[in-house]
DNA sequence: GCGCAGGTAGAGT
DNA sequence: ACTCTACCTGCG
């Protein structure tokens, strides 16, 4: 167990986000609506094959693993070393729709997620809802990953490896409820599976080799594969542009998001807007 | 019953 | 280089 004070971060607006799909709010007995309200609840989250449990009550964080898994994995997965306080203090104080959806998701963090768990997972986002993409990521976890036992005994599914998927029929994840994405899924275990994709050099790129690269893959457009830079590859400056955000630029930003004053945070704040605008609403 | 949900590939101008 | 459309599925 590893007690932290984490001033503005918040579990629950990081699952919100929809940025982590294997991540959910434990019910407990005595935790109700109240919890909510006091930013307090434990979140069971699963990253690749890694299980952890985290309570939150307001800036107190209980970790349940050990201080090496903090240390070396979780820290780092949460991005708790990083200074979003910086970024927000960098938005223009004319822009009051941009301060206002920085102020509501001041709690999130960019999570650095499995490489391979991320392409899969926003190859399958596409033209999809968040609750569905949860189930979907689930049933493939159920069918093709491997149960595991966390230290506590809880059962879980672990994310399963490009080699369990890559033998499927193209249409075989379709028993997973993929509909039309399954042939996505295939073929991209098969490319990663076969070496034609290596996911450990592009994890040494730069942000735009790597969304390159990830282009090449069959079902990876523009904005899957910026999803991918900023959510696995922790490339900040990657800039998903799906309905919600274009819309809102749109509305907000009819001369452009000012792209030169966030360089290299502007991930960030495509978080913020995101989140602002699946969430504000009225 | 119909449109939409964190898009993309492929065909057609 | 654009614009248009089909595409699985389930929820309102």
């Amino acid at each position: 167990m590893v007690s932290v004070k984490a001033d503005h971060f918040s579990l629950e607006q990081i699952h919100m986000s929809g940025q982590c799909f294997r991540m959910s709010r434990l019910e407990k007995a005595g935790e109700g609506k109240d919890a909510s309200l006091t930013n307090a609840g434990t979140y069971e989250v699963i990253a690749g094959r890694r299980y952890l449990q985290v309570t939150q009550q307001g800036e107190d964080c209980v970790f349940h693993c050990s201080d090496g898994d903090f240390e070396y994995f979780w820290k780092i997965y949460f991005d708790l070393e990083n200074d979003y306080k910086a970024y927000i203090s960098r938005i223009n104080p004319r822009d009051s729709y941009l301060l206002a959806a920085a102020e509501l998701g001041r709690g999130i963090r960019i999570l650095r997620q499995d490489l391979w768990e991320m392409i899969v997972s926003f190859l399958i986002s596409q033209q999809n809802n968040i609750p569905r993409i949860r189930r979907c990521i689930e049933n493939i976890c159920r069918g093709y990953g491997e149960r595991m036992t966390a230290p506590g005994g809880e059962e879980y599914f672990g994310f399963p490896e490009p080699k369990a998927l890559a033998g499927l029929e193209e249409d075989a994840l379709m028993g997973c409820n993929l509909g039309y994405r399954s042939k996505y899924v295939v073929r991209a275990a098969r490319s990663v599976a076969s070496g034609e994709l290596d996911l450990d050099r592009v994890r040494e790129m730069s942000c735009g080799r790597a969304r390159e690269e990830l282009l090449k893959l069959f079902g990876v457009g523009e904005k899957v594969a910026d999803c991918i830079c900023l959510f696995a590859l922790h490339h900040l400056d990657a800039f998903p542009v799906d309905t919600h955000i274009s819309q809102a630029l749109a509305v907000h930003y009819k001369k452009g998001f000012p792209n030169r004053r966030y360089r290299g945070f502007r991930g960030v704040m495509q978080q913020y807007i995101f989140y602002y605008e699946l969430h504000s609403h009225i």
